[in-house]
DNA sequence: TCCCCGAGCGCC
DNA sequence: AAAGGGCGCTCGGGGA
């Protein structure tokens, strides 16, 4: 047994490290006195399900004494590890699906036995400011919680000794904990503050949850459960289509590449060898060779490169400026999608989303491994790669027009009420109202819940100012009850510095953008609508078929006979109704792939 | 060499 | 009066 005495806010804090099996009965009985644990792991990656993850250490802890079990080193100590975790009553953990997905997998103990024990440090801090740090809010990470609830000093210590022990042993930080020694000091130290510092937090943060947030608690833990679930089951990866479309994706970047070289060979200014097309710097540089003068600024005053420049150039005429965007989409497409799929996938070729619950500041979920959110879905070839598992099908359930309705729910607006009563098409009565199309009508819809105003209607949609005002101005004849809102919510929030959502999550919004309420307000209750239609469809038994939440949208993997009724079973499960407005679904069954429910014909 | 950030672009 | 909300990922560039 090694023993390592430290600090923590002034206090004194004993680590135990077990070194060998004859320590462990020191543990078990150290184990037996408590019944509430903090509890961290350290772990070879993030990415539990790839086959090289392995689980190193296991950390409790209670009160100011901590214990380190390596795990990797003996069968025992995982078996100490596994039982200390199911004795538990209460564990306090922070970012709990990931340490719990690890229990589940390399320890054995199940997801539904330790997340209802749980309570997680990420969560509740979420719930008490869900703002990143940049944004002006704690940020979510142990380090910066810890420097705001307990002892900047020990935060700095902890983020500076592995940063400054990469550097001594010349180790990248994503290679650090693969590759540091188990028998390392300061890694040893730093893994036993952990537990300390969640089981800290946790006592810490509890209090500051607002009353009205309170009963978020639970049903965050749950939600995040699921999600873990979800996570676990994985989505089949059509590996050979994938690598393929791979393949492809790179032919067509090497083919626009040379386009690039012969474009640019035909300047005298610009070395070809030396051009990097990826670099919005040397475009532009060539397109001012090229003799293009007109640039727009980017918010930071630096010349604007992007897509719609390019494709205006292309359309008249400048061949360089289609090659660069067609390269441009090719090499990000091969290396955001299929690439990073196949490089995700598990030893069954299965790739696990990692889903985080409350990632963003309204609450809303964000998906990263599979950047779910971001697929294109305007083609259906990326989508195409993933799976049904065998003699199944793809379905997805999504809401109609949630957001919009969620508008409705809030504001009562009559006109909206009724429209969405009676099947009427909202983006038409706009655009009756405006006099103008029902694509400008719709996108002025949209835009009216994120906050914007007529300047960025001329943007998105192209048109003149005074079609634009006059958009916004039909848009608030039309829903009085929605400006009266958004009214309403800016002066709350400029007031007092946060809103409330209707199920009492509080939402800090800027000063200077208190304009943005509105839009928090919308996105958080819908939000919660999806998160809640989760739990009773697991409450149903539904969650084995579950493959991704997507913002207002399920993706599932469904038997193909019972398909269609299973679907309408998730569908009816998602569906809600808030102050008299139907949250209505809409079930959709396709083939094997979910590109198929994008027009792919598998 | 590593790390962070802005720009750009994909989605809801 | 007007104010476009929320993400993830990649790349290049520049600072440490």
């Amino acid at each position: 047994m090694r023993v390592h005495r430290m600090k923590l806010a002034g206090r004194p804090i004993t680590g135990h490290v077990i070194e060998t099996t004859e320590d462990l009965p020191a543990f078990a009985a150290w184990a037996k006195q408590h019944r509430e644990f903090g509890f961290d792991n350290e772990t070879t990656s993030l990415e539990v399900y790839r086959p090289d993850f392995r689980l190193r250490v296991s950390q409790f802890s209670a009160g100011d004494q901590t214990w380190f079990l390596p795990v990797e080193r003996h069968p025992r100590f995982a078996w100490y590890a596994a039982q200390t975790v199911r004795h538990a009553k209460r564990l306090y953990i922070h970012n709990a699906s990931f340490d719990l997905q690890v229990a589940d997998r390399h320890l054995g103990v199940p997801l539904a036995e330790t997340f209802p024990k749980t309570i997680d440090t990420g969560i509740l801090s979420r719930l008490v400011d869900s703002r990143a740090r940049k944004e002006g809010g704690t940020g979510h990470s142990l380090e910066e919680l810890t420097e705001t609830y307990i002892d900047p000093i020990a935060a700095k210590d902890i983020k500076g000794s592995v940063g400054q022990q990469c550097k001594e042993l010349k180790l990248k930080k994503e290679d650090y904990f693969r590759e540091v020694s188990i028998d390392d000091e300061i890694y040893q130290m730093y893994s036993l503050m952990d537990p300390v510092l969640a089981w800290v937090l946790a006592k810490t943060l509890l209090p500051k949850v607002p009353t009205s947030a309170r009963h978020l608690i639970g049903y965050e833990h749950e939600i995040a459960r699921i999600c873990s679930d979800i996570s676990k089951n994985g989505f089949l990866l059509d590996q050979p289509y994938t690598a393929e479309l791979a393949t492809r994706l790179r032919q067509e970047e090497e083919y626009w590449l040379m386009e690039i070289e012969q474009e640019i060979s035909k300047l005298d200014f610009i070395d070809p060898e030396e051009f990097n097309p990826g670099s919005t710097d040397q475009v532009f540089e060539a397109l001012v060779y090229m003799g293009h003068t007109e640039f727009k600024q980017t918010p930071s005053g630096k010349p604007q490169v992007d897509d719609d420049l390019l494709e205006y150039l292309a359309g008249n005429g400048v061949y360089f400026a289609r090659a660069i965007k067609e390269y441009r989409k090719a090499g990000k497409w091969a290396g955001t999608w299929p690439e990073s799929f196949l490089a995700n996938a598990d030893e069954h070729g299965r790739c696990h989303a990692n889903i985080n619950t409350l990632q963003a500041r309204t609450g809303r979920m964000s998906i990263t491994g599979i950047p779910a959110q971001t697929l294109p879905s305007g083609d259906w070839m990326v989508r195409r790669c993933f799976l049904a598992d065998e003699g199944h099908v793809m379905a997805s359930i999504d809401y109609a027009a949630q957001e919009l309705r969620m508008a409705a729910a809030l504001s009562g607006d009559e006109r909206m009420y009724a429209a969405f009563a009676n099947g009427e098409d909202l983006h038409q009565i706009t655009a009756d109202a405006a006099g103008v199309t029902r694509k400008v009508a719709k996108m002025a819809n949209f835009l009216v819940c994120y906050g914007g105003g007529w300047k960025a209607l001329v943007e998105q949609a192209k048109i003149p100012e005074a079609m634009a005002k006059k958009t916004i101005a039909g848009f608030n004849a039309a829903y009085p009850g929605v400006a009266k809102l958004a009214k309403q919510m800016t002066r709350l929030a400029g007031k007092q510095g946060y809103i409330e959502t209707i199920t009492g999550r509080r939402l800090y919004v800027d000063q200077q953008r208190s304009y943005s309420a509105i839009n928090y307000a919308i996105q958080s209750a819908s939000r919660d609508v999806t998160a809640r239609g989760l739990i009773k469809a697991d409450k149903a038994g539904l969650t084995s078929f579950l493959r991704l939440p997507i913002h207002d949208e399920v993706v599932a993997s469904l038997p193909l006979k019972q398909a269609p009724s299973l679907a309408k079973e998730i569908g009816e499960c998602l569906r809600t109704q808030i102050r008299g407005v139907d949250f209505i679904t809409d079930p959709e069954v396709a083939q094997r792939s979910w590109g198929s429910l994008y027009g792919a014909d598998i």
